[in-house]
DNA sequence: TATTGTTATACTCTATAACTATA
DNA sequence: TATAGTTATAGAGTATAACAATA
């Protein structure tokens, strides 16, 4: 049993993901955002989310560690958190015009290092292959990951 | 400035390593490995590697944290360490014939599972161009991706 | 004095538990 | 009583600093 002529996925993709995010804190910063107010502001899209705890668990994230970030986005301006009339405990969250701005604004700068990675590296064949095959997988639940049956 | 049309690269690939990771900690116990011992196992290939900071450099972890892990790997004898004669400070690294059996197995096991997710889910010719293109990326040095000058 | 490995300590991030306010 | 959100506490993981041995 000798040594596969490949390397692990995850021992190929994790190492990756830390440097794209590493890339990514910098161009954040300018935007005056951390990474998980970036994500608060890019699952917030154009509808409304109830509640905070669904929208921590579509971001992977503990209810609790996103409260700070919502509070100082909400004090910024770039997210609104009213309480629902309906249900007065919860909170329904939603992207601001200007949330809206600060996100495409960031998020274009950062797929602009992205894309220039991309040419720099890939053929426009291999780019393409890659995001179609990544989108796939990123289309699938986490459990068909982890636990994939036989 | 309207969202682009798809999601960042990063915001693909962190949650999928993530998964990937949590579907190799199974079979890595069954293995009698945790994640950074299999890392250690996977680093440490024919040839001994000089010094314990150059291993812990080369996985992306700190020198302090592996020591408790090489020393359990020594004590099952799946690894050896031993000082240099030329220089007593520094540790020689190898694995023994029974580390490489153990890593081999379990690497098996991993890539069994990613191939049948793999194969789920892609195209023969998506999972070649996938890998391909992820091999490219994986061979770059991580300031490549961090920092890539315009 | 400088460096390898080690131990001890502090810090960051994350999760758990306890609390409040609504229902 | 049950749930959404919040606060306070504890735990895991990680990095920093101090130490012993060798050069």
């Amino acid at each position: 049993m000798s040594a596969p002529p490949r390397r692990d996925l995850a021992a190929m993709i994790v190492p990756l993901g830390r440097a794209l995010t590493a890339a990514e804190l910098p161009v954040l910063r300018e935007h005056g955002l951390t990474m998980w107010a970036y994500s608060v502001l890019l699952r917030l899209d154009e509808r409304p989310l109830r509640s905070q705890a669904a929208l921590a668990d579509a971001i992977g994230a503990d209810k609790t560690r996103i409260i700070d970030v919502l509070s100082d986005l909400g004090d910024r301006g770039l997210i609104s958190r009213t309480p629902d009339p309906a249900d007065r405990r919860v909170r329904l969250l939603a992207l601001t015009p200007q949330g809206r701005r600060v996100r495409d604004a960031a998020q274009a700068a950062i797929q602009l290092r992205e894309e220039r990675l991309l040419a720099r590296h890939l053929t426009p064949a291999q780019r393409t292959a890659l995001l179609d095959a990544l989108q796939v997988l990123d289309a699938l639940p986490a459990e068909a990951v982890s636990d994939p049956e036989p």
